[in-house]
DNA sequence: GATTAGCACTCTCATAATGAGAGTGCTAAT
DNA sequence: ATTAGCACTCTCATTATGAGAGTGCTAATC
């Protein structure tokens, strides 16, 4: 399907264009010409705005969902508002002061800086936030620790240089001392250093006993996990607060909205693409070819500092939702996110 | 609210009853003198059965929602119902073992146990169910590694003797080589090695420099944070499942039982509770007083190491849920768990 | 005394009928 | 190009209606 290219409309029409979605926005009713010239000084009659509201109809800007019903956006409407009509307003220096605030107090960890991140991203759209942590996309051996825990029992500790960690339990056939475990641990140290995964398969061989070839084996598997970018810990947020907008009055679409968030593949499939690409994108409902998305608009920047340690994070809301407001809050949650990052690092941020 | 307590009841009554709510949990339509004497061999007729009927409701087991509907239980006519009626049916061998199964395939993790353990149970009790970690009640300090990341950013990981880690972004005022943080690292694990909150407290003196005590602070309210029992890692299933219900086909409905799932405080409070009990606890909707748990029932038990490592898990669903099934599942994954983790101490396991 | 057939009674729920109101689209005039 | 005017269409809330479900009661029966 592809759309066909709409061209750019006279001024009044664009105009009533980005009223209807504002109205629309703010009511999720259908808007009528009367209520435009009404709450709005256009100085045209309703029956001009008529004219314009069918002529935008045409061009697969607006619908109609019965005669008598006012317009309502298509996904084609809010695609051209995003495109040409939006007002770029960033967020108010205040609440950007407020938000960096809550970084700062928070301690430096990647779980609590996602957490936070979901929560005030969440707060800003009004839509239901995602934040995946930020990862190396080629994760490097740093440090494995070996602690005994109850005979037989080891905990292997696996530290990777983006700060990722990672844990397994592992049963020895034979009782080892802590002593020899932190020797061993030592010399895997020693070789395993800096490597990426394919460097650590290389290092398994015959001259490592067979616990150690099945730790190095471990290390390979999770590095390979890793870099394979299976998040596990993603955060969200928002998602019962979004449920309240209309458009979930009946628990089926509430279900369709939270089996997209909580367990489809489609968004994690979305959010490796928005790794691969610069700048915010705005994906409206069934741009992205999913049936299950026809209703709901996706917002995504990846963050980070780049090929170093990225992420990505994003709103996901009804196709009626605040697209200025949403998009500030993802560019600026972004930012700053990245800004941390490279306050840790001291290198350049990827945008 | 003291509820009158409810005399023993005839042969048949019981019968009568406990159809009922059989009926009404499989249909979630209000029962019919009719349909219990058509469905089941009752040898009376249905006139006898109105009469019966009549009378648990005027000891308050059933309702009416109007005069020409049929029976549905009331929360006491559950509690009745799992005292004195339910028949006792372990899980049948086959599941058990493929349950089993998995969890010794699956790595040993206690994340990992906790969301499969989680998982399991919301498809045998078709609920909603929830998943605490086994963790110390007091946390013991086994380890601490401090690993130089970049400059003046260090990684610090703890270790406790459940096996739980915690860590933490220190940021020091000048750089230290790791030669250095792994010498600070050894002082302390020795000083601090099988230490509790309280312990550890007390290790913090001037001859610490400003760096390690603050380290040290660091650890201290780590552990002091674990043994509050704040539970942030709690592994949830089959919400979206038992949204499927008829009980939700509001999305207020919904909204109201996700909240209680996953950011109402009295969840955690249950949590809390249970941990001090033994054997499965079954809270039926009013009964817990709480207005918003109204219409949902609360299946827990605690599980683990009595004293060394505990959680507690359970499901939550409408009233109107097979409690045989969901206690028979509650008290099977308890079981199975507690079982694991004495394989991973050889300590008998709590009830 | 427990059980039962019979039946009146009550309440719900699905369906249809109705009409007001909303908002458009079209026509003809400006 | 714009606009006033108006017929037309469709929705939605309201009301009416009647079938059906299931009870509760009464009086007869075991």
């Amino acid at each position: 399907m592809v759309l066909p290219k709409v061209p750019r409309l006279t001024a009044r029409r664009e105009l009533v264009l980005k009223l209807v979605i504002q109205e629309y926005v703010r009511t999720a009713l259908p808007v009528a010409s009367e209520a435009l010239v009404q709450n709005y000084a256009l100085g045209v009659s309703s029956a001009t705005v008529r004219n314009d509201l069918a002529a935008l109809e045409e061009l697969g800007l607006l619908y109609h969902p019965h005669t008598s019903a006012g317009r309502i956006p298509t996904d084609q409407g809010y695609r051209y508002f995003v495109e040409h009509l939006m007002e770029w307003h960033p967020l108010p220096a205040e609440e950007q002061r407020m938000i960096r605030h809550q970084f700062y107090q928070v301690r430096t960890d990647m779980e609590e800086w996602i957490r936070l991140a979901a929560s005030a991203l969440a707060r800003l759209s009004r839509s239901a936030a995602v934040v995946t942590p930020a990862r190396s996309l080629r994760s490097r051996f740093k440090h494995l620790e070996l602690l005994s825990v109850h005979d037989t029992r080891v905990l292997l500790v696996l530290i990777f240089q983006d700060g990722t960690i990672r844990q397994h339990m592992l049963t020895l056939s034979e009782a080892l001392s802590q002593e020899e475990l932190s020797r061993m641990a030592g010399r895997m140290n020693t070789r395993l250093a800096g490597l990426d995964a394919s460097g650590a398969a290389g290092q398994v061989s015959e001259e490592w006993n067979v616990l150690e070839r099945q730790i190095l084996n471990l290390v390979v598997s999770t590095m390979q996990q890793l870099d394979r970018w299976e998040w596990e810990e993603i955060a969200r947020d928002g998602a019962l607060e979004t449920l309240e907008q209309p458009e979930f009055a009946s628990s089926d679409q509430a279900r369709r909205f939270l089996e997209i968030l909580e367990q489809g593949r489609f968004l994690l499939e979305m959010l490796a693409q928005a790794l691969q690409r610069s700048g915010v994108q705005v994906i409206i409902g069934g741009e992205s070819q999913r049936e299950e998305m026809r209703d709901y608009s996706l917002i995504l920047s990846r963050y980070g500092l780049v090929g170093r340690q990225e992420g990505v994070l994003g709103v996901l809301g009804p196709t009626r939702m605040p697209y200025p407001r949403s998009i500030s809050a993802v560019r600026f949650i972004a930012r700053t996110l990245s800004e941390l990052l490279e306050g840790l690092h001291g290198e350049p941020s990827a945008r």
